[in-house]
Order: C-alpha cells, then sequence, then structure tokens
DNA sequence: AACTATTTATAAGA
DNA sequence: TTCTTATAAATAGTT
C-alpha cells in the first residue's frame, strides 16, 4: 500500500498504530459506503478501537443499526433452525436467549427505578409479562400432562 | 480501480451489479480483518445482500457477533444516557426496545408451541416472568402513590 | 474464475 | 493531526 509490503499483524508503536488506525478506519468506512450504494447491499459496521471508542456505520437504506441487529438476529435464527441436526442446540440457545434478555430487561428495571416509565407503558408492560407467563403455564400444564399420561400407560 | 473511473452510484445492471458485489465483499471482508490485526481493534461487519442473504464477518479476537452487538448495545446507551437532553428519548426508546423483545419472545413462544421446552426451563421462564412482573406492579404503585400524592397536595 | 490497465488506498515522511 | 508522494493493493472491464 504505501512505501514497501506491509505485514499484517500488531502494530507495536503506539504512534503508528493510531495513525493507522485513523487512515483505514475512513477507508474501511468509505468502501463500506460504496458496496451498499454500487450493490444495493444493507450493511453495518460495529467498530471498536483498542481504547474502546465505537466506530459505526450503516448504508443510507437503513434508519438504523438496530434494524440491522434484528435482521441479523432473525436471519441467524432461520439458518439454525434450517438445520435438522443442530434442532437441539437451536433450542437451548434460544432458551438462554430469552433467560438472557429477560435478565437484561430485569437488571434494567432495577437500575432504573425512579421516573422512566410512563404509567401506560408499565401497563403494557404488564399486560404483556402476563401473556407471557400464560403461555409458559400452558405448555407447562401440557408437558406435566403428556408424562402423566405415559405413567398411566406404563401402569 | 478499474479500467475508466467508476461512479457511485447503484448499477442497474444486475449480472455487473453481482459481480461487483463479490469482489467488493471480499475486498471489505480483507480490509476489515487488516484493521482488526493491524490496529487491535474488534469490529463487527453484517451485510446484507440486495436479494437478502446475510454475510458476516467479526475479528477473530471476539468469540461471536453476538458478543460486539452487545458491547454495542452498552456503549450506545451510555453514551445517550451521558446526555441529558436525550434523557427523553433514551427513555423512549428503552421502552421501545423493552416492549420490542418481549413481542419477538411471545411471538417465539407461541410459534414453538410443542416440545421445545424441558420442564425445568419452563418453572425458570415462569419465575423469571413473576419477577418481572412483580417489578413492574411495584412500579406502577409507586406511580400512582406519586400521582395521588400531588392531587392531595393541590387540594 | 483469471487477467491487466487503471484507479484507489495508504505507509512513511514532512 | 493533516498533506504529500511513492508504491502497494483493489478492482472494472474484459476474456
Amino acid at each position: 500500500m504505501g512505501r514497501g509490503r506491509t505485514e499484517i499483524k500488531r502494530i507495536e508503536n503506539p504512534i503508528q498504530r493510531q495513525s493507522t488506525f485513523y487512515k483505514r478506519r475512513d477507508g474501511l468506512f468509505k468502501k463500506a459506503r460504496e458496496l451498499s450504494v454500487l450493490c444495493d447491499a444493507d450493511l453495518l459496521l460495529l467498530l471498536f478501537s483498542s481504547s474502546g471508542k465505537l466506530y459505526q456505520y450503516h448504508s443510507p437504506s437503513v434508519a438504523s443499526a438496530k434494524e440491522l441487529i434484528e435482521r441479523y438476529e432473525v436471519a441467524t435464527q432461520t439458518q439454525i433452525r434450517g438445520d435438522r441436526r443442530l434442532e437441539r442446540n437451536a433450542e437451548m440457545e434460544m432458551v438462554e436467549k430469552l433467560c438472557d434478555s429477560l435478565e437484561r430487561e430485569l437488571r434494567f428495571m432495577k437500575v432504573d427505578e425512579g421516573q422512566q416509565y410512563s404509567l401506560p407503558d408499565l401497563g403494557l408492560l404488564e399486560h404483556n409479562l402476563e401473556t407471557a407467563i400464560g403461555k409458559v403455564r400452558v405448555e407447562m400444564d401440557r408437558k406435566i400432562g403428556a408424562q402423566i399420561h405415559k405413567l398411566e400407560t406404563m401402569v
């Protein structure tokens, strides 16, 4: 690229590393934009510098990074489900995901005690949670019923 | 880049667009890898072709795309919260996020009726949901209490 | 997929 | 940082 070929390995000199980071970050973002425009593709680029600072780019065709993250989640879920051999793993992963996101929400609600939800929001939340819990209970009953039936058959 | 300068606008010929997509996708992924190695940076690249197919790259230093998405979520949450002017927006966004993810979960649970959860998983889910609903109710009570107090003060 | 004429990116230097 | 420039790298058009 410049004077003499560059080996692709971590640059030890921090000044040089920083400088290269800026130049290549700009280059990468430019290439990303060009690809998305030329080929009508959607893309998201999340970049954390070694000091932890976040830089992001997403194609102009989408409103937000969040939108693409959700598309990604949908796409990977579908991929996993398509493979029968991975069904068990997919199940575990989904339950984990579900629990993770519930945990995150619970933590969030705890941290943000105060004035952040309006009453209608809370009402909606309550309703959603009630619906969810209802579904869980139906499913548990179904499971337990099936087990009892199995035992009865055995006897 | 090649013979004659390229304008950066959508390529109308689908054959040419596809060919350019592959070449530039490979180039972009290569640049992404080089940046992450040279500068010790973490990055995630999600790319959807115009036909909707997903291609992804993440730096070798992280285990999964999910890991970087979570870092992104933490980073943006922090950014938003740091800015007092955006507090209101941040609040709205978070409630939206919460509702979105609950909705997604509810949909998921409906779609997957059948044999995919074990009883212990369901028990855990139930417990988490109960905890969540408890917190929502406490918060609602607090809000309603505050409103009543406000009204009493006015009278 | 491969080949090159060119354009583009960028490493090092200022 | 920012600019300049020599050179490496990417890639558009073509086969």
